[in-house]
DNA sequence: GTGAAAGCGCTAACAG
DNA sequence: CTGTTAGCGCTTTCAC
């Protein structure tokens, strides 16, 4: 038999099918007799639940959907860590599927995952308009992570990235930098030095004439706004002769895995702790029961993991 | 009304729920007349076909699972383009689980996936038992990416690291380098050094006394084994003064996305390709409909891409 | 073409 | 405690 049915283990352990389904779910009002009796004829006819009937009689799944905006992004598995931990904690099981980094793709598994009817939907970094995803929300308890969405029915959990360039530009100024600059491989976005010369003011210091990095300039320390500008400014620095942290300090703002192997100090959020607060939010959500409570807003704080690039100034 | 079900949209069409049931699967025989009022009235009711329910019906879903062994992995955001891709081609939509790097997870994960019945399921780089694989394609159609199976009844498609190591190593040798090291920070994997070996004696190479390069060596090229390792010997060879491919050339075996952007020369199995070619089998079994057909085995020969990291020798 | 009827495998009242 | 009775939302014969 390919795969049994309740009614096959029912059969086989000569008791009807309601109490077959009492003992796979654990009910304690079976007697041990007859309970075992039943796991022992599941066990030996290798039978498995079918979670799509069983989502459809009883109107819920016991899982939740997440939507990865893109996979290729390092920040996305960090986040799940966390996602995953905290449903595995609360007993509820994680799909998960992926936009594939363009937003069309990302609409059409959003679309795939409601269809599914799962408890709830978490969206991680979604790249695809605010409304959409109001739209998704009123039909299945949905959380965001990493984008915030202001919406009254959406639970939202970010970072703060202006934060963590603070914290960046203010660990420098500890350590005695006066003259940093910021480099940006996504150059041109505009935000990054805005932010940047905020930070800057922030700490008391007044931008260099440009804010941006260039070779041969005064900078002391380099702030990298990303992890792809940040193993970029690492080569960069090398190839131009200068020693890594002796002449120059540089702090990155993202963590993803090669920072740590190489010895990078970056600033981040700490994106398990977002995916897990996210999740948390979520489940709350759904164990509320559509009371259509107010949408959270959640802010992580960034976290300064100090490794080998930063140093202390020395004249 | 949160969820309209067909048989509200067949009220409102003032038809049946079996016409209605026709429309939404496209079947051309319904009259333009009531295929359009059916249209309209799913449309206005906001209507989405319940996939649970459907499967349920129909015994298949349309759909096919992935179990990614660990979403941290770069690698295996690529395999998913391809698997994607080819799945999209073929209208098969994708569910996604994770192993979270823990055998122990991923076996939840795939026990998670088979109680969905989906249509088949795709393992990319399973580290959990060959027996347990095989168990789990006794009930369902798999597919193995990134791991040899050898098994009746699974597909798989994988790279040849060797062949990487030696298309690393002939390449270095056309470009003039004879005096060769290998570096692999997950040192004492034996089967590194001993691939290594093999692929300096097809060139016509002897290992120099010490395989490992060690800063002050004799070597003009190395070959670092991983990804995390080539960035690794990318900082090491930089922090030890030596310039990159002037005075060593770098080969890594492995392609993350870091590697593009810092022009680093790498050898490495095309991902993607990997992906879809695992996808296409995975849905031809599918189609083939449990025609017990041997497993299908596939190699796919390993890429050179030359950046930046690979010069000709200039005695 | 179209509609009625019978499930898919399971849960959830409800009587015994 | 146990078995019976209805469905969940959809597909699928099979007559009309």
């Amino acid at each position: 038999m390919a795969h049994p049915t309740l009614e096959d283990v029912a059969a086989r352990a000569g008791v009807s099918r309601a109490l077959v389904s009492l003992v796979m779910r654990g009910s304690p009002k079976v007697g041990k007799e007859r309970r075992e009796a039943v796991l022992k004829a599941a066990d030996e006819l290798g039978y498995r639940p079918n979670i799509m009937a069983r989502g459809l009689a009883a109107g819920r799944t016991g899982m939740a959907g997440v939507l990865a905006a893109d996979l290729h992004d390092p920040l996305f598995a960090s986040v799940h860590d966390g996602l995953a931990d905290e449903a595995a904690r609360r007993g509820v099981r994680l799909l998960l599927a992926s936009g594939g980094g363009r937003p069309a793709r990302e609409r059409a598994a959003l679309g795939e995952l409601l269809d599914l009817r799962l408890d709830g939907l978490l969206l991680a970094g979604p790249r695809i308009a605010a409304a959409e995803i109001e739209r998704a929300a009123a039909g299945c308890p949905v959380a965001v992570v990493g984008r915030p969405v202001r919406s009254s029915r959406v639970d939202c959990v970010t970072g703060d990235d202006a934060a963590a360039m603070a914290r960046a530009v203010t660990r420098l100024v500890e350590l005695g930098h006066r003259r940093i600059a910021c480099m940006d491989l996504g150059s041109g976005r505009p935000r990054v030095q805005q932010v940047f010369k905020a930070a800057l003011a922030e700490a008391g210091l007044a931008p260099d004439q440009d804010v941006l990095w260039r070779p041969g300039g005064a900078a002391t320390a380099v702030v990298a706004a990303g992890d792809a500008t940040g193993t970029a400014a690492l080569t960069t620095l090398h190839r131009a002769g200068l020693d890594v942290p002796g002449e120059v300090s540089l702090v990155v703002l993202g963590d993803a895995p090669g920072a740590e192997v190489n010895g990078v100090t970056t600033v981040a959020a700490p994106a398990a702790e977002l995916g897990r607060l996210a999740m948390a939010a979520l489940l709350d959500r759904i164990g509320d029961g559509g009371a259509a409570r107010e949408g959270r807003r959640v802010t992580v704080p960034p976290v300064l993991a100090e490794r080998a690039t930063t140093g202390a100034i020395t004249p």
